[in-house]
DNA sequence: GCTTTAAAAAGTAACGT
DNA sequence: ACGTTACTTTCGAAAGC
């Protein structure tokens, strides 16, 4: 009766503010990684699907939007390391590493492994380096995944050692400081990796 | 050349064995701290006394309940005598401890290589029920239902068998992941 | 879900020298 | 640039938060 009719509306009016409150979410960090329109609607489609088979039961609304908005952003290829998105949505990484399995299992959303080429464009523009630096790091990335050198090691990494060389072949050089800043890997690993790629595809980086 | 033919891969070695057992009921853990040599009882932190033996090289964790919980050991014989040593220590110290009893494995973890450099992006696109993030973890998961055991398989061939409750399910769940990866090179 | 225990795999990180 | 230590992942039991 009237008691029953008005707690479907708390309940209704509960799950649009929960609702608006989870798309607000994913628009404050999509917009503090400047992330596409794209993806953003992707990650409100994900978000709208999780909450329609009830998966956000015991879990908090801030991390299921992180988990949707990594996925969205894998999905759509601009991969964001779940180190970007936990420090934008302040949710911790083991959530949202957790909280996206469990989504991409249920939703049943199977995501290929993030390919280390779909960092370079932003790697390389935030570089500030053109065009043939980041086609040759992709050339290299390409070779790499062939020979196995990709395999098991870090995506961001890996690519930040291809932008690296492929900036110094080219002669618009990039200090391993710099590209390790943007890549968010230390200078260790750029080393590790260089030394990989430039002697398992016989690359020639003469200084 | 290999006298022994080809069919030695799998030299699987177990390399940590988790058993639990019942040593008695209502055990005074602050009392068994203190007859205990190594023993570390901070129940603010965690309900259970962790105690550290050197040999075997293993650590128990006592509850107030008697349950006992050994981690580390080689194999379940190891396991048992860590557990007996520690039963002797306690009645030694006049406490009411049951001499032998039953312990049940409920973990084994073992160690193999797969004698192939397997391609984790491949069997990560073709095989349900297999994880694999490098930007967290470079092995790839791969939970098998029959023995139902998890598989860490990495790039280099090397990998991992946890879950285990029997010795001899390594090797099965090691030759379904062999033959799923012939199947994959097969379809490729 | 977390806390504590042990162990391996390979990559990455953060110290110190 | 090394080297060392330590963290990531997987598993299970225990009692309690």
């Amino acid at each position: 009766r009237l008691r029953k009719w008005q707690r479907r509306i708390r309940v209704s009016d509960a799950s649009e503010r929960n609702l608006a409150f989870a798309l607000s979410e994913l628009d404050r960090i999509a917009s503090k990684l400047g992330l596409p329109r794209n993806v953003r609607e992707n990650a409100a489609v994900l978000y709208r699907g999780a909450v329609e088979k009830g998966l956000i039961r015991g879990r908090s609304i801030e991390g299921v939007a992180a988990a949707a908005l990594y996925a969205a952003c894998r999905r759509c290829r601009v991969p964001r390391t779940l180190d970007e998105i936990s420090e934008a949505s302040r949710v911790d990484r083991k959530e949202i590493g957790r909280t996206y399995r469990f989504l991409s299992r249920e939703l049943g959303i199977k995501l290929a492994p993030t390919n280390p080429i779909d960092y370079v464009p932003r790697f390389a523009s935030e570089l500030g380096l053109p065009g043939e630096v980041e086609s040759k790091a992709i050339a290299i990335l390409q070779k790499a995944a062939e020979k196995g050198l990709t395999s098991g090691r870090g995506p961001t990494g890996v690519a930040a050692a291809a932008i690296y060389i492929a900036s110094v072949l080219l002669g618009n050089r990039r200090t391993q400081r710099d590209v390790a800043e943007v890549a968010g890997v230390t200078e260790v690993t750029i080393r590790n990796r260089y030394k990989e790629l430039t002697e398992h595809l016989d690359i020639d980086v003469t200084l | 050349m290999n006298n022994t033919g080809e069919i030695m891969e799998p030299k699987i070695k177990i390399v940590n064995v988790v058993v639990s057992t019942q040593i008695g009921s209502d055990i005074d853990l602050e009392e068994a701290a203190l007859i205990l040599d190594n023993a570390e009882y901070e129940p603010e932190q965690f309900p259970g006394l962790v105690c550290r033996l050197s040999e075997p090289k293993v650590a128990l964790l006592i509850f107030r309940s008697g349950k006992v919980n050994c981690t580390g050991a080689k194999s379940k014989e190891e396991a048992e005598v860590a557990i007996k040593k520690i039963i002797k220590e306690l009645k030694d110290a006049g406490m009411d401890i049951i001499d032998d009893p039953e312990v049940k494995v409920q973990n084994m973890v073992a160690t193999a290589d797969l004698g192939i450099e397997p391609n984790l992006d491949d069997i990560a696109l073709m095989i349900e029920g297999t994880e694999y993030e490098p930007e967290q973890f470079p092995g790839l998961v791969y939970r098998l239902d029959d023995p139902k055991v998890v598989v860490l398989i990495f790039g280099s061939g090397k990998v991992v068998i946890t879950g285990l409750k029997k010795e001899g399910d390594a090797e099965i769940a090691l030759n379904k992941i062999l033959e799923t990866l012939r199947e994959i090179e097969e379809i490729k």
